[in-house]
DNA sequence: CATTGAAAACTACAAACGTAGTAATGGAAC
DNA sequence: GTTCCATTACTACGTTTGTAGTTTTCAATG
């Protein structure tokens, strides 16, 4: 499934207040983006279309939607092409331009060390 | 700067063999995708306008392309993005994923593990 | 110098996207 | 029951993207 950045957005809310009606998808997204509520119904309107989200009941005459696929399914998907894309296959220098990049704690960086323990041992 | 996905396609490319002429990248895409040269050349064109490549001479009637930004400056754009629309801009689930999907020799993990330490470390 | 063929330049077009207006509708309130 | 307003449903439109055809040009070749 191939998703816009509006639409990921939207799912990204969706992901986090599930279930949710087109009026709080709007509320939401108005925090960080000024944006017309007839937008977002279109956007939501079009996740259904592809099948993203369904129609999980009703609230009055509002409809109430549920995400249909998850995250990780979706971010699997992307990744690869990502990874291609914006550094050339090399998934270690991707990943040490986040560990380098992005804000981790100390909790986060044990955390990650033992998922590296965990990749060398199997074999 | 935005690029497309195909966009990104062509400066991949271009960053590995710089300089390259359109007919070069064309016959290098070939080998992934079947697509038209002037397919191509509407997207090194595109490219050209866009600022992110530019004409570093000839060769016969052929035009010679350079990339005019890297790698790392796209990458570090998109980053943001891509975190928060597909892992909710939590990096440390976004790393893990990807140190738990990707392929990983001995040493790339020996390399992460000292980027991992020295990240702990400048406190 | 005329020919030619590769490459450039220009044009085209359908689909997807971001964006939102307008029209219809149906609970809720009175 | 009728009115009203939130919501839905439908329509619209400029831009970007993927894709490639057509026309022009000009360096090389004979």
């Amino acid at each position: 499934m191939k998703l816009s950045e509006f639409e990921l957005d939207v799912m990204q809310l969706l992901w986090q207040q599930e279930p949710c009606t087109a009026a709080q998808l709007h509320e939401l997204l108005s925090q960080n983006k000024k944006v017309a509520y007839t937008t977002v119904k279109t956007i939501v309107d079009r996740l259904e279309q592809k099948g993203a989200v369904a129609r999980a009941g009703q609230q009055g005459k509002a409809i109430i939607y549920r995400s249909c696929v998850d995250q990780s399914t979706l971010s699997d998907q992307a990744t690869p092409g990502f990874m291609q894309r914006f550094f050339g296959g090399d998934s270690r220098s991707l990943i040490a331009h986040f560990i380098q990049q992005e804000a981790l704690n100390e909790d986060d960086i044990a955390y990650l060390q033992n998922l590296l323990k965990d990749k060398k041992q199997p074999k």
